[in-house]
DNA sequence: CTTATTGGTAAGTTTTAACTTACCATTGGG
DNA sequence: CCCAATGGTAAGTTAAAACTTACCAATAAG
């Protein structure tokens, strides 16, 4: 599968963030949504086109009203990236233990650049 | 649980997406890790700096080499917080799709702004 | 038809992220 | 001690995201 960074930059988003937040509670008007969120409407407008691309939103029509919701498809399509690369990851996490119980260790410190005067 | 702001962030960069991809393969240097890539070393080690404090990665000192691997603790965090925000948004949508089938459904349209002259 | 409501789009500005060059600190080896 | 290797940090630049104001299109309601 390919990078989901669509879904990534779209969640990366204080702003976007909220807006999901308010969706959890259900459907809402662009109106709704803007309520009270320290930014304008059409920046709003602009983060719910971010959204809707990454399939975290959808939108739906009704006359002058348009009223979005939570879209599973983007969350699912993040899941499943995650899934598998938290597999990879614990793999090689797992092997690099593997590799590190056949040789004696070098007993490590972290600490670096006290430059004294 | 809090928005994992810096794991997705951290995330949300096809150049660290490239540089995690290198450590799924085992420990890498720095130097390793910029070999070949597009931008230059200390932007790596900037990169490094952001993965690290997202918990995406750990450092190690070997002398005069820094060691990176991956690190589990960004991933699990940021999976228990996909889980609980996709378990809520399909709360959410079931309790939609309950609400839509006690009304009748006004028949949407999804088209606009196609000014004719 | 006229007017109000709703919200999308354009264009420009500001803020933030990504990247570069220049420099220096630490370690290892002769 | 001296020098090479490795990589972190500072300061500045460039590129991208976020946001603003101004404007307009579509629908609803009188």
């Amino acid at each position: 599968m390919s990078y989901p960074t669509d879904e990534l930059l779209a969640l990366a988003s204080e702003t976007r963030a909220t807006i999901l937040q308010r969706l959890e509670a259900g459907p809402r008007t662009v109106g709704e949504i803007a309520q009270g969120l320290p930014v304008s409407r059409p920046a709003i407008s602009q983060h719910l086109r971010i959204l809707e691309q990454a399939k975290l939103v959808t939108e739906e029509y009704q006359g002058t009203r348009h009223i979005y919701r939570i879209d599973p498809t983007g969350l699912a399509t993040l899941r499943t990236w995650l899934d598998r690369f938290w597999t990879r990851s614990l793999d090689a996490f797992a092997a690099e233990v593997e590799r590190q119980n056949q040789t004696p260790h070098p007993s490590h410190a972290k600490q670096r650049r006290a430059s004294r005067p």
